[in-house]
DNA sequence: AATGAATGAGTGTTCATTCAT
DNA sequence: TATGAATGAACACTCATTCAT
């Protein structure tokens, strides 16, 4: 009842939990990342999600459980899509490549959102800024694997993976922190194949590399970033 | 008093509103970088500069300049203090590897602060946003000059300047933004040599690989990292 | 439905008004009894209860009315138990001291039910109030003919008999009203034995206090009380 | 600054405290003793007392705050005024017979307020209940002195002096609970007879009788009620 | 007869801002 | 120039009551 990853409601059914919940955190996602949590009130969310505030306080206790379960749906989709987008993908440095593709894809897809989570995972009680930081470092350990796998395989040289992918992952994050300076020079596409020429391509052995280079001839997606920027 | 980068003050004396504006702001930074800027309260901003509520409404506008201030002052250490620390360091590579280093431990020293430009500066008014995100530009310009010293004086092969320097920026704010994370596996020179390891030395020539060799000898501070994560 | 002593129910098999009213009159004097009418919520009583909110609204018109009928019930105690007691029991003066015995004992088990009904009377709207108050002028009366047998059977000399018996009364209430600070100096029955050496025994005359003396050798209850305060 | 009888306050000058502080409680007891703690909000108390919303909380922590003070300024008129209407009167008798008319003098002025100290004594914090029970016990130390010196001076006959004496405060308490039931029976100046009647005087030695004799000989105020009740 | 999800007016409280001194 | 008392709009949150099922 306590615990800080449980988020309690007055309302029993869990199939209406589930979906008013969903209705409620849909909105306030939206007005978080829009206009930040402190900005937000109870009564704009409630508008924005055709509730009563009453009925809100019926789903969460309080505001910061909604911040929570905001956050904490941000990285979920992290934490579940970038698997399903690896499923049925082989080769590891496709494998890595598909991976860093993703997690921009969905950065891209939730631009403010992404940011809520910079801007307001401090705005959290301390217990459950733990947790949302621990989902982070889950998501990067999916990727860790995939590095991993590339080392083992032979494709890539040794290398501190920690930081590697942590880098890897700042530089998907960036795409929505820096958007305002990144949208004028790039598309997603064109971030991402210069992030790959940036944080993969160089740590490559030549195996990986000529895996990578079939991976470009294949798609488009990976194609290598011209020296100079890609323009929009 | 409508430019939004000039704040008004009702005060006249401009040695007075100099000094009074730092000891306001020293406070103001410290407590919006520990609980954030809509939890801080003028009134703790007065007592922590130790002036009256009113007196600060003498030397700033409202609260939201006070933030916008704030946070130039975070970006204003960035952009002169990397200057300074590159005085008398003539090698392109040296140079570069100095930035990187100088950015690095200014961010260390206002760890709480760095983190506070990502939190806040999406509260600003969006004028002044744009503000600091020229601020953080022309920091970012500074790097840039000494990567692409590096690659006229042969040190480094031809990259994307921009995103390669946004990336080592992305670095050094991660020591803040990710320090929960990062505090367990490196010390500061630990991650400083880390971060050059992967996004300085891959990209050198042989003769730019053998100008930081030499800077390893002459300095820890550019340690090679080994393989494995430095220990703290 | 609008006298003020009746309380609608949108039910109309009677037994079953009796039943389910009696049950969650149960849970709502002890609640009002030991939190307050204004901090005890509909949605505790109904949990307390057993049953929804929803049943509540079908047997009690609004939460005045469960007030009024919480109320009620702790003075129909009063007016239905002291009668009770006082069968069989013929002499007066046995007769008044058996009343004021009775009196304190089911005041001392409604303890926090007695101190309700002059925490909460005043939350009641003013006609029903009204009936609180007759039905203690009620269970007064009772005690007043115990007092009027007495002057009349020349036990007790004459005096102001409703003035007498409201400070009997007031001493039988005080033994919830300053459990507080009784508890500390008397159990139930040394403090009944006080009150009766204290607003009593002076008023009886030689006849009077014979009986009562007879009364005090058949039963320690009515032993006489010390001097000074009987410890616990 | 946690110690439950301190109320902080943001204001630092002393002397405004006192001022604002007296008039928000003003305007606080009245509304209190007549809608009840919970009914009056802050609102109405502000505009009672001519000031902001904002200001009472500059005074007063919170509506606890407000209720413990209001009940202690209750407290504290009968623990001054009685010592106060005390001064001068010399012998024992005339001492207690003046204090249990000085305490029902007041009660009869504050009649509403009084009740509210059984009605909302229980709302306070339990620390704060203890304080206020304190102080009644403080003042019934007063008139406890008044018995013992009776008894002393042998005016009067041994007696539970803290039974008595909680019985006389009952009694003047019940001028303003019982007010509906007394006012139409009793002008104050003949409740005060009766109760002298009822509890003072069948406890008096001879020449504590005489004693009240020649009391009642200068005073109307100590008349002998007749054996009926007095009409108003 | 019985449920409990849904409502929203109303509460205590905060805090940026003003202004008389 | 400097103070801090004063303001009141705005907020998070509660809870008596309703009503579709």
């Amino acid at each position: 009842m306590s615990s800080p990853e449980h988020v309690a409601s007055a309302v029993s059914d869990p199939r209406l939990v589930e979906e008013r919940r969903a209705g409620i955190l849909d909105a306030a996602v939206r007005l978080f990342a829009e206009h930040g949590y402190y900005v937000t009130t109870i009564q704009q969310i409630a508008r924005a999600s055709g509730v009563s505030i009453g009925l809100i306080y019926q789903y969460f206790g309080d505001k910061d459980d909604i911040l929570f379960l905001s956050l904490r749906r941000v990285l979920d989709r992290y934490e579940t899509e970038i698997p399903a987008r690896l499923e049925g993908v082989g080769h590891p440095v496709d494998r890595l490549c598909t991976a860093v593709w993703a997690y921009c894809a969905i950065v891209d897809e939730l631009r403010q959102a992404a940011v809520l989570t910079y801007r307001s995972t401090g705005s959290l009680r301390a217990d459950r800024r733990a947790l949302i930081q621990q989902a982070e470092l889950r998501t990067n350990r999916l990727l860790e694997g995939c590095v991993r796998d590339c080392v083992e395989g032979g494709f890539m040289r040794p290398i501190d993976e920690f930081l590697l992918v942590y880098q890897l992952v700042m530089f998907c994050h960036a795409w929505a922190l820096k958007h305002w300076a990144m949208r004028e020079r790039f598309d997603l596409a064109g971030y991402v194949s210069g992030g790959i020429a940036l944080l993969v391509e160089p740590f490559l052995t030549a195996r990986g590399r000529s895996a990578l280079a079939a991976l470009r001839r294949r798609s488009r997606d990976f194609s290598a970033a011209p020296a100079g920027a890609a323009a929009v």
